[in-house]
DNA sequence: GCAGTCGTCATTTTT
DNA sequence: TGACGACTGC
């Protein structure tokens, strides 16, 4: 622990801030020994790990603050890089809290913020053309179906998913399509094809995916002398969050940019690492070691988030992970109340459960944004959501479309794009016939052929395939006509102006306003917000400074809206129940957190636990855990409908793994009918008094409530053959097993059978002849 | 061009 | 179960 000096000042370990100006000294004050340490540390790289609650941001920007306050160094010669726009817009209002020097000139942003910011200063030497524009995931896999079919590559043998996975892998890895010449796979090759293609394509339109924004910046710092240096000589400190899900590429970027001057500040904690699936490597953590010499760890182990239970509860689970740099969070806040488990009947019992004990909460006099119920994955959210508002309970889904993914809002900035670029094909293709005037698929389909073998775009095939047409030529001309006229009408406009223009004159605005229905209103609310938010970026006074890119508003608002995708829905600052998956949980805390669905094949994912990745899981559920700060509850059903079907699981392998003493099973309605549930493997022994969690028969319907009035999923499960769900029964080879599900009817039914030695089988029950054991 | 039908598929997601 | 895409028929 600090020890307060006499005279005002500070002792961390060996050092003095007796020294301290006040200001340094209120800089240092909240903060505790470790966080000191890194805070304070000398110009040297640091690797900072930081578990969960440990004041990560604080240390990031304080170090930000101790960097200019203290060691007087300018602004503009930090970069901090966070993953998200919340993430670094949240860093940079801190810091201006923190200093007394405007830091609107440093360079706070996303790793593709900065990529894109980058890019347009140097656009020249990227080789990019000066009004490139930035594909988002929806247009890029257009994109990428367009390109396999001109190939000739079928989508059913190419899913443009996974060439588009591929395709980003490649990128992410540095691999240009000329990098992967030599490959002998047959199947690799037609991918380097597509890819070329692909690539090609976006280069010809001025079209930049995601991952290109992040390969160019990269390409360029790394081969232009000129650029690297001003960069290297600029940029002296760079800062990184949430480190460990750095990917290959950013990782090589750091190092670019690093060179041999820069100092390295990077905050991260590899025991939440959950995004490997999309590239992250926390090898990176390792390496940063190998990399950046001199490089030392600090690590933030007090957690100042959750009570002693939920942290012990997170440090025993995680503690069976193998791959760890290892770490022991520890708090001096007291115990707090146990962990509750409740085990459920199934899905709809499950949510009662949470509602139930949400309302409990409610009287206590909490709000509901302090409760948060996280799931593995997102079709978990419908029974809890349905539950809600039969309860009338306030809720909100985080993860739906956001704001700049909606059709209504893509269609309109299609237009917009062509206005600024009318070679981007991929906003040709969408404004053509959006709202629909006659311009079919057939004509689509001549526009892009004739393009593709003339070499030009498809406005500029639109205005020389004439007669090659048809029929559909006077449309077409029409269409050229419309974008042109409003081009014309609108050149002089402020973007606001323009957006109602093209929105207007698109027709797209009298599209919705004839459909009429519920969601046409909503759609032409969101085009309103959209005419607003392009208000927002009307010439601004140019900032003082530094070289901004100098952009136009047009250029700035499509950034923007590539960029950042914009809020998820639902009203600011309403009070309601969050709902969201463990992944969108990270990086957030809760007073109250509910983990529902803590089966064996749901959480740990059955698909994860297949692929190896149990050890990516367990962080996952560790992240969860450490998300609450006073309450936690956990809770899975024995059985749990999925895909239409009824499986009967088990509970998580995870709820083994926390140590006993932190979990209480709980119990609120006694009675319901259960299936047999007994032995079987089921989960652990039974605890003494607690009727084991895997218990069997529990009683009679629920109080109250007439059997005929409970959902269909919570009457009791019966097979054919007079067979249920969870029963024991032998099998002359296989011996023992319980049955897990039933599929098909009469002959043709089939049996799921976990069997001790053999495994789950699936026997057809006409054959198997299994006798109740 | 569009509505209706059928078959297939089913973690996690930011930029 | 239910969402989504491909296909069919008008």
């Amino acid at each position: 622990m600090p020890v307060i000096a006499a005279g005002g000042g500070y002792n961390v370990g060996n050092m003095q801030f007796n020294h301290l100006s006040p200001t340094l000294g209120a800089l240092v004050a909240p903060l505790n020994t470790a966080q000191r340490e890194a805070v304070t540390a000398p110009l040297e790289h640091r690797l900072v790990l930081a578990g969960a609650g440990s004041g990560k941001t604080r240390v990031l920007t304080h170090r930000v603050a101790w960097l200019i306050a203290a060691e007087g160094l300018s602004p503009l010669s930090i970069l901090a890089v966070t993953f998200t726009n919340k993430a670094a817009s949240e860093m940079r209002g801190r810091i201006e809290r923190l200093v007394d020097v405007p830091i609107r000139a440093m360079w706070v942003g996303t790793f593709h913020g900065i990529a894109h910011r980058i890019l347009r200063l140097h656009w020249k030497e990227a080789g990019l053309p000066q009004n490139f524009q930035i594909l988002d995931a929806d247009d890029q896999l257009r994109l990428v179906k367009r390109v396999s079919k001109s190939l000739d590559l079928p989508e059913d043998q190419w899913p443009p998913k996974m060439v588009t996975g591929w395709i980003n892998a490649q990128k992410e890895e540095a691999r240009r399509p000329e990098d992967l010449g030599s490959v002998e796979d047959l199947t690799q090759q037609q991918l380097v094809r597509i890819y070329t293609a692909y690539q090609t394509t976006c280069e010809r339109q001025g079209l930049v995916d995601f991952a290109e924004l992040l390969l160019r910046a990269y390409e360029l710092t790394r081969d232009n002398a000129e650029i690297q240096q001003h960069y290297r000589r600029r940029l002296r400190h760079i800062l990184v969050d949430e480190f460990q899900d750095t990917n290959t590429l950013q990782y090589r970027w750091l190092k670019v940019l690093a060179g041999p001057t820069g100092i390295l500040f990077a905050v991260g904690d590899d025991d939440q690492s959950v995004y490997s699936w999309r590239g992250a490597r926390v090898e990176n953590m390792l390496d940063l070691s190998r990399d950046f010499p001199g490089c030392e760890i600090v690590r933030l182990e007090q957690n100042y988030r959750s009570t002693g239970t939920i942290l012990d509860a997170a440090n025993g689970l995680i503690a069976r992970n193998t791959a760890r740099l290892g770490k022991k969070l520890w708090t001096d806040t007291g115990e707090g109340e146990p962990i509750q488990l409740y085990a459920a009947f199934n899905e709809y019992d499950e949510a009662e459960f949470v509602i139930n004990r949400v309302k409990e909460h409610l009287d206590g006099a909490c709000a509901y944004s302090d409760i948060a119920v996280l799931y593995r994955m997102g079709a978990q959210s419908r029974v809890l959501e349905e539950t809600l508002i039969r309860a009338r309970i306030p809720y909100r889904i985080y993860g739906g479309l956001r704001f700049f993914e909606r059709q209504e809002i893509k269609d309109a900035l299609a237009y917009l794009r062509l206005l600024h670029n009318r070679h981007d094909d991929v906003s040709f293709e969408r404004a053509v016939n959006t709202p629909t005037r006659g311009i079919g698929a057939t004509t689509v389909e001549r526009l892009r052929q004739y393009a593709r073998d003339h070499g030009v775009s498809m406005w500029q095939a639109a205005g020389l395939a004439g007669a090659a047409l048809g029929r559909s030529a006077g449309k077409v001309k029409e269409f050229m006509a419309l974008v042109e006229s409003i081009a014309a009408e609108t050149r002089e406009l402020p973007l606001s102006r323009m957006t109602e223009r093209v929105i207007e004159r698109s027709g797209l605005r009298g599209h919705y306003q004839k459909e009429g229905r519920e969601q046409a209103e909503a759609r032409l609310e969101n085009l309103d917000e959209l005419i607003s938010a392009a208000r927002g970026f009307e010439l601004k006074a140019p900032e003082p400074g530094d070289e901004q890119p100098e952009v136009d508003p047009l250029t700035a608002f499509l950034t923007h809206a590539a960029l950042e995708s914009g809020e998820e829905q639902a009203g600011p600052g309403e009070d309601c129940v969050q709902l969201m998956t463990l992944h969108a949980a990270k990086g957030l805390e809760f007073p109250i957190v509910f983990m529902v669905g803590m089966e064996n094949g749901l959480f740990p994912h059955a698909r994860a636990t297949d692929e190896g990745n149990l050890e990516e899981e367990r962080r996952l559920c560790y992240v969860g855990i450490t998300r609450a700060r006073k309450r936690l509850y956990m809770s899975y059903a024995e059985l749990r409908r999925l895909h239409g079907v009824e499986q009967l699981g088990m509970p998580s392998q995870f709820l083994k793994e926390i140590p006993p003493e932190c979990l209480v099973e709980t119990r609120p309605r006694a009675h319901m009918v259960r299936p047999a549930f007994a032995g079987g493997g089921a989960y652990g022994a039974r605890r003494p008094g607690g009727g084991g969690y895997g218990g069997g028969y529990r009683g009679e319907s629920q109080v109250g409530v007439p059997r005929t009035a409970m959902p269909k999923a919570m009457q009791p499960v019966s097979g054919p053959n007079g067979l249920r769900l969870g029963q024991r029964v032998t099998h002359a080879r296989f011996g023992e097993g319980t049955i897990l599900q039933f599929d098909g009817d009469g002959d043709r039914t089939r049996v799921e059978v976990r069997f001790g030695s053999a495994g789950t089988k699936w026997l057809m029950l006409s054959v198997a002849n299994l006798q109740p054991a």
